[in-house]
DNA sequence: CTGAAAGCGCTAACAC
DNA sequence: GTGTTAGCGCTTTCAG
């Protein structure tokens, strides 16, 4: 800054103002600072203007979702890159990886750098460690999980809600054998899923079957394996519910293999790619990872620009859609 | 830091001390420095501290891909995140959607930011606005595409060679009127892969007929569209090459609706989620992202480590996955 | 409309 | 082993 000031012929602090458009310079002197940095080809350094400045803004924010490479966290992602690109901040994206130790290594990383706001998926048992930032004025908004110990925004969709659908759904076909393979019930999500499955069977007159319930399913090879189980039953579940993208999908290859895809019946919760050019083609309980991202990040915003309001819940409703696996009948 | 020093007793210096792990402080002084600053929530500022530091590292990376929300760039983003983390270096996410104007604003807002290094997916016609950068020291590194009017790192898939062997393949079916389906020109990826379709129909006397060439679908829907509109032809296409994972989906969707799925060959280049599960199940050319963002991650680590050899071309193999949509023979 | 001086939170260089 | 001083690149405050 010195160098273009002295290449300008004015002070440091004219600079200064030009840079930041900050009233009170002649159009004369703007040109001629602007000349100047375009020549020595000067970037200001953001971090150390933020040092001094009144706001101590970084116009950055720390992103954590389960991973950038599963599909929903993406979508997630995006949305909330776009908001963010409308004010110019940047966004740094971790993946949790169902790590309790990486929530807290990502959420030190963000903090250290000082991010103006935080979203988050967690992982840890409590959240209370945050209550500081949190008072302290950084905007903390929680996505897809509710947090525990902390009181703050939580942007999450209707799980035991969709479930429900999806678990009605299928009665209304007519079973009444209906698996549940979910993820480890460690994670929220998985919780919310079994309760609505577990209410809406038991609601229905139902009685769950413990031997159709598979938990701790984290990746696509668990899930097939699981489905292969299920068939060697002696009474085999007539449908399936699957809480989880990555389970569905293992779920798919397993009924293929065992050529029971057109047999058994199958409602995926979270929608999955190429659903509805598979055969049969998948039914499910779609989220809207796109609204929750831009929920997410306006909040944080909205915070940012002063919002004081208490903490708030928001849910994001599921859809039903319906494409041929769902609506298999028990033979 | 001047609040943790007063609390325990010492001065700021021995605080930044233990906090940088530096040598020559007692046992009992790091103690009573951790207690406070533990007392005190104190998060060290790496900015401030990045100012004055010799190296001026921020621990900070820029990536700019494609989409986020892509697979293929979720994937590069994944493995690009895994290195950082060992290096506990966080990173700043971008999407480029082919908007050049928007390769030069991510790029302005890492720079800004003092990122250590770049990763990119470029869009504008040269690159040569990054040069000065490039000779100030920080690493950039090119992915996926290759670059214009600047000597740099770059890590692409074997995009012509790719292309020549889905071509070759269904030339052995038996293929002559081979439809090509690719992205705008003005993306590099399409031209090479363009280029090693034409090639290889030449190498073979198979002569290009422009009415089965079609450039320009940037979404499903319009691969869609290409697709009806050359089945509709008077000799309509015996197999088509899609040159990119988007037009793939679009080609499949089309060709299912109107029942051409099983009698026109498919040969995609990148794979398609759940493409093994599909009927047919469609033969890609697979790229290998996950290699080609460690292999960026790793180059800019080895510069910033101090590596100073010319700038190098790394070329990811691609693998052709028969899985039967390609091995469809002319009717 | 413009500039000089102080200071943001920290590290470098040097003293003790 | 520990503290003091200067200064990183910028904004704030205040004087002109």
């Amino acid at each position: 800054m010195k160098n273009v000031a002295d290449l300008a012929g004015v002070g440091i602090k004219t600079v200064s103002r030009v840079i930041n458009r900050e009233p009170h310079v002649s159009e004369e002197t703007i040109a001629r600072v602007r000349r100047a940095a375009e020549q020595l080809q000067y970037q200001p350094d953001i971090h150390a203007g933020n040092l001094r400045r009144a706001d101590r803004r970084t116009d950055t924010l720390g992103l954590l979702v389960g991973s950038v490479a599963n599909p929903f966290s993406a979508a997630v992602h995006r949305a909330v890159e776009d908001i963010a690109l409308e004010r110019h901040v940047a966004v740094f994206a971790s993946s949790l990886d169902e790590d309790p130790e990486r929530e807290l290594s990502s959420v030190n990383a963000f903090l250290r750098r000082r991010v103006d706001g935080l979203i988050l998926t967690t992982i840890q048992p409590s959240q209370a460690y945050l209550g500081a930032q949190l008072d302290q004025g950084i905007p903390i908004v929680f996505v897809d999980r509710r947090p525990h110990g902390i009181e703050a925004d939580t942007v999450i969709t209707e799980n035991a809600e969709g479930a429900s659908g999806a678990v009605e759904h299928l009665l209304a076909m007519g079973h009444r054998r209906i698996a549940y393979l979910g993820d480890d019930a460690k994670i929220f999500t998985a919780r919310e899923r079994k309760r609505g499955y577990l209410d809406t069977l038991r609601r229905a007159g139902v009685a769950p079957d413990a031997r159709l319930m598979i938990d701790n399913l984290d990746d696509e090879a668990k899930a097939s394996a699981a489905v292969a189980d299920l068939l060697a039953l002696d009474d085999p579940p007539t449908a399936i519910f699957s809480a989880q993208n990555l389970i569905t999908v293992g779920v798919i290859t397993s009924l293929r293999s065992a050529g029971a895809s057109t047999r058994v019946a199958l409602v995926g919760f979270d929608d999955v790619p190429m659903a509805a050019l598979l055969e049969p083609a998948v039914t499910v309980v779609a989220q809207d990872p796109a609204s929750i991202g831009e929920i997410a990040a306006r909040r944080v915003f909205d915070r940012l620009d002063g919002l004081d309001e208490p903490a708030r819940d928001f849910v994001v409703p599921t859809r039903l859609i319906v494409r041929g696996s769902g609506e298999i009948r028990p033979s």
